[in-house]
DNA sequence: TATTGTTATACTCTATAACTATA
DNA sequence: TATAGTTATAGAGTATAACAATA
């Protein structure tokens, strides 16, 4: 009979490290100079959502109010994003991606998807699939 | 024919999406109050290494060498870790966790854990050696 | 009174450049 | 002269508390 706690725990173990190692190396391919790593992901965000309150990118990216505001300011000046105000609602704000930002924006996903891609081009197809299915047990964890 | 390209960005954009996700999630799962999240990992380093340079430290993380030493400063004042010269180089020095420092760390290592054991538990068999696999399969990549 | 965004303030993390001490 | 570490300085990210402005 398999101690399968202890099977379990080196599984965990395995797990954590190699999801760490694997997030590290895409964030150094991924790595622009034009701006940080949080103006970056923010740039990412609305380069999907088209528009979003700075209240909304705050949770999504479950920084406080104050800290988004500051990463927005600098994207702003940048260019990157421009603030409008709400016709609807005088309280609300509602920020957009410019044509600058969201070519920086598809140039970064590119770069992160090309190194992935050249690793995974390689492996027979019985690795991938296993790959794909460890993504989707793991979004399953992680959503829950 | 299947559209293999195609494929495979899809595969790499959720595995990236999957990866980044359980390691945001176990950064919340592990954290402390004690200590920041870089703070935290250069003690999981030294847990595991016993004793390292700065210079190497500031490598692993890839972070400058001024930056590292900041952050030891705050780690060795709050007495989690202690700086010795090396008694064979005047130029070195060597970094060790103190005891409440490896405290510290392994108190992070068994929540991480503990969170990925209790998700893994539940899954079946084959899903598990599916997530063993994969975890080898991104060790190859990354290590390469 | 509640909501949304922003400003004020303070601390950490980050980097580059410059400096110290030793080899 | 080269190397390891540190200090000086400055920008960016983070948070909590306080302050508009609007609903």
């Amino acid at each position: 009979m398999v101690d399968e706690s202890e099977e379990l725990a080196r599984l965990a173990s395995d797990l954590r490290v190699a999801a760490f190692r694997l997030t590290r190396r895409l964030r150094i391919e991924s790595h622009i100079d034009e701006v940080t790593d949080s103006q970056l992901t923010v740039l990412l965000w609305l380069s999907r959502l088209e528009r979003a309150a700075p209240g909304a990118l705050a949770e999504l990216e479950r920084v406080s109010p104050p800290s988004m505001n500051r990463t927005l300011n600098v994207l702003e000046t940048a260019g990157y994003v421009r603030r409008i105000d709400d016709p609807e609602d005088g309280r609300r704000v509602i920020v957009e991606i410019t044509e600058r930002g969201a070519e920086l924006a598809s140039t970064a996903r590119r770069r992160r998807n090309a190194w992935l891609k050249a690793e995974l081009g390689p492996l027979p197809a019985a690795d991938r699939r296993t790959l794909a299915r460890a993504a989707e047990l793991l979004d399953g964890m992680t959503l829950r």
